[in-house]
RNA sequence: GCCAAUGUAGCUCAGUGGUAGAGCAGCCGAUUCGUAAUCGGCAGGUCGUCAGUUCGAAUCUGACCAUUGGCUCCA
């Protein structure tokens, strides 16, 4: 047999052979210092025999991504070679601990497990010791191919549920393969790899992070394993490097910051996830609301308002009942009718476009609200602002006809991108999900050809708009494909930010319709557009992203004043009169404080400008001033000072320029 | 929802069966100060809740509540 190397070059092996002999053919050197291989551009190990014709290049350390990949990997089957011996150790028997699956991912691995008992955190130690024993030990990995029954025979006679229908779920004609380290006495497991090729060639550079649950196969009716995290880098910087960014980010945890700057509390009485706006958290609701209004007024929007319980024949009409009723706070009862709190707003907004005739001279018409919104989401997934279960949603519908569909959608899309700028919003992710047609009837209303050429309306709309994005299937709203925006939070968890659905069911279950040019009742389209998310989630994220370091038109508090001795309160006071009358939300500290303690009050709680203020200042009418932005400035005329605040906070200025220039 | 960990003063935390502690924040007093913590005093807790074990429980057991991590990355 032979495969082609990168230079084009033909090399003739003997049939089976492996990367690892491909290597020892170049040269011995090489052969030293292969760790893996790429073939037909594909990550590979050493221990697989080649097929025929194959591009092959061997992997050596300077491929550190691939190496790194293979090593976690194997980091994978070392962490779960500890954990049998750890609870063999025990008096455990060898059968009792079942293995799962042990993938590489981001910043390194996991290992999911079936155990006789649980994992604590205080076993990570210990696993983690037994774990650089078996790399000390450099065991070498050996890996074979065993036939389909004889796998499943194997797996049936050690009882081990996981592995038989793993193998039963491969189709047929796929090798199977094994890899196996430190002989009988240590670790096989089934797996395809691709493996380094000895336990010695993982990096040292490695730590178990934390032990969770987690459904086998992703299925919440399947039963529950134990996973095991790791992270696992080149080099011991690299690895410091990760956990102190796991550090800075927990610093700048919205759930961390919202307490320290008095933003919004989670209080046991009121209860989960139904946060409580604190004045300082309350400034930052009311100014993002302003920003939308102004928006969206000279975007043609309206604005509506709707209660926040109705009926239970609403959502019955609108198909939220049957689809969404598990996400509902359930009903209460009244003069034996049921009425639900809202989980959105758009079976109102239904209604008020039902509220009277409309003509296609209407359309498109567009509501919008900021109605608070209810969801019982599961109590598991709350997190902070970013899932919460009492929601202000930056919420619109607009009706359309299919003519008007593409630029009404790419309106919206502008809108969100504005926006984007404005926050300085860069690291998102645009992704168009799809229906699934298994799911239709289920998850999805049954109209495959409408869910058709929606998702071919919304494809080209996004193409003709020139928007990145990515198509993800079985991720649509009911009523049809929507596109979100997705963001992560400081401690890299996903959520989805803007969203943008088109909807082509629901106006028709309203009945809605207007009197098109020909004198004909049509149907309208319907998208439903939150580009701002709720204001919980978003105000969550921009903590997050601006690390409380708010810009100056949404920082709660703008301008502290510092009096610098008790006869400068009353001047400070002055001031703060005249900072609020020129719109500026400005405090003095009056406190019976050093003003070096006042100043540090003041950076901690992050507010964009401190003055101070004493003799000199008060006699010239002019301010000293510090910034988060700038170096410290004296004798600013107090007049320069306020209309240089004041102008970029009329403009929404990110990131301040300094005074003057 | 499920698996696990955690829960002591407003915040951060100490206290592992025998009288609940510290620092910061708060209040009072002194100090009146020029760019990141002045000094002294006082006050503050049903130890998440409820039940149990015990002569005695923050501490041991159970249930519940809340918070946190995870439950997607296809052997």
């Amino acid at each position: 047999m032979h495969v082609f190397l990168p230079d084009g070059q033909r090399l003739d092996l003997a049939h089976g052979a492996t990367a690892a002999d491909a290597a020892a053919a170049i040269g011995p050197g090489l052969a030293r210092a292969a760790v893996g291989a790429r073939v037909d551009g594909a990550l590979a190990d050493l221990l697989t025999p080649l097929p025929e014709g194959v591009r092959l290049a061997i992997v050596t350390k300077r491929d550190a991504d691939d190496v790194l990949t293979l090593q976690r990997h194997t980091l994978a089957h070392v962490l779960a070679q500890a954990v049998r011996e750890a609870l063999v150790a025990e008096g455990h028997a060898p059968d009792s601990v079942r293995m799962g699956i042990g993938p590489v991912i981001e910043h390194g691995f996991y290992y999911d497990f079936d155990l006789p008992r649980t994992l604590t955190p205080e076993d990570l130690e210990d696993l983690e010791a037994r774990m650089r024993a078996i790399i000390e030990a450099r065991l070498p990995l050996r890996r074979y191919e065993v036939p389909r029954d004889e796998a499943l025979a194997h797996w049936r006679a050690q009882g081990d549920p996981y592995k038989v229908e793993l193998i039963e779920d491969l189709p047929e004609g796929v090798t199977i393969s094994f890899y196996e380290q430190g002989g009988g006495d240590g670790f096989t497991d089934l797996c395809r790899g691709p493996h380094v090729p000895s336990t010695g060639d993982v990096t040292p550079h490695f730590k178990l992070m934390s032990v969770a649950g987690a459904y086998w196969r992703g299925d919440e009716t399947r039963p529950m394993m134990q996973r095991v995290y790791g992270v696992a880098f080149a080099t011991a910087e690299e690895l410091e490097h990760h956990l102190w960014q796991l550090e800075e980010a927990r610093r700048r945890d919205h759930r961390k910051l919202g307490a320290e700057l008095d933003l919004y509390v989670l209080d046991e009485d009121v209860g989960p996830g139904l946060p409580l706006w604190l004045p300082r958290g309350a400034v930052l609701v009311e100014q993002i609301e302003r920003l939308a209004k102004e928006m969206e007024e000279a975007a043609g929007y309206q604005q509506v308002r709707t209660p926040h319980v109705s009926k239970e024949q609403l959502f019955l009409k609108s198909g939220h009942l049957p689809y969404y009723a598990d996400s509902m706070y359930p009903p209460m009862e009244l003069e034996h009718v049921r009425y639900y709190m809202k989980p959105m707003n758009c079976p109102f907004h239904h209604k008020i476009f039902a509220a009277r005739p409309r003509s296609y001279r209407d359309l498109p018409l567009r509501l919008s609200e900021y109605g608070t919104c209810y969801r019982y989401e599961d109590s598991g997934a709350l997190m902070g602002l970013m899932r919460v279960r009492s929601m202000n949603m930056n919420d619109a519908h607009i009706y359309c006809t299919e003519e008007q569909f593409e630029a009404e959608f790419l309106a919206v899309v502008d809108l969100y991108l504005r926006y984007f700028e404005l926050f300085g919003i860069e690291d998102y992710v645009m992704r168009f999900s799809k229906h699934a047609p298994d799911g239709l009837g289920k998850k999805y209303v049954d109209e495959p050809e409408l869910w058709l050429r929606t998702e071919e309306m919304t494809r080209r709309a996004l193409q003709h708009g020139g928007i990145n994005f990515v198509e993800v299937d079985d991720e649509a709203a009911f009523y049809g494909p929507k596109i979100d925006v997705q963001i992560r939070s400081a401690i890299g968890r996903e959520f989805t930010l803007a969203t943008n659905q088109v909807d082509f069911a629901v106006p028709a279950r309203f009945d809605l319709n207007y009197i098109d040019e020909h004198n004909q009742r049509r149907t309208p389209l319907c998208l439903h557009r939150a580009p701002l998310s709720t204001h919980e989630r978003l105000i969550g994220f921009l903590i997050e992203h601006f690390a409380g370091d708010f810009p100056l038109w949404l920082a709660p508090e703008q301008v502290r004043i510092v009096p610098i001795a008790d006869r400068h309160v009353e001047p400070a006071r002055g001031l703060q009169a005249r900072f609020r009358a020129a719109g500026l939300r400005s405090e003095v500290d009056a406190s019976n404080e050093r003003m070096q303690a006042k100043i540090r009050d003041a950076e901690l709680y992050k507010v964009p400008y401190t003055v101070i203020l004493g003799d000199k200042e008060i006699e010239a009418e002019e301010v000293a001033f510090r910034s988060r932005q700038e170096p410290e400035r004296r004798g600013v005329p107090v007049a320069v000072f306020e209309a240089h605040l004041v102008e970029h906070a009329r403009l929404r200025t990110l990131s301040m320029p300094p005074l003057g220039g």
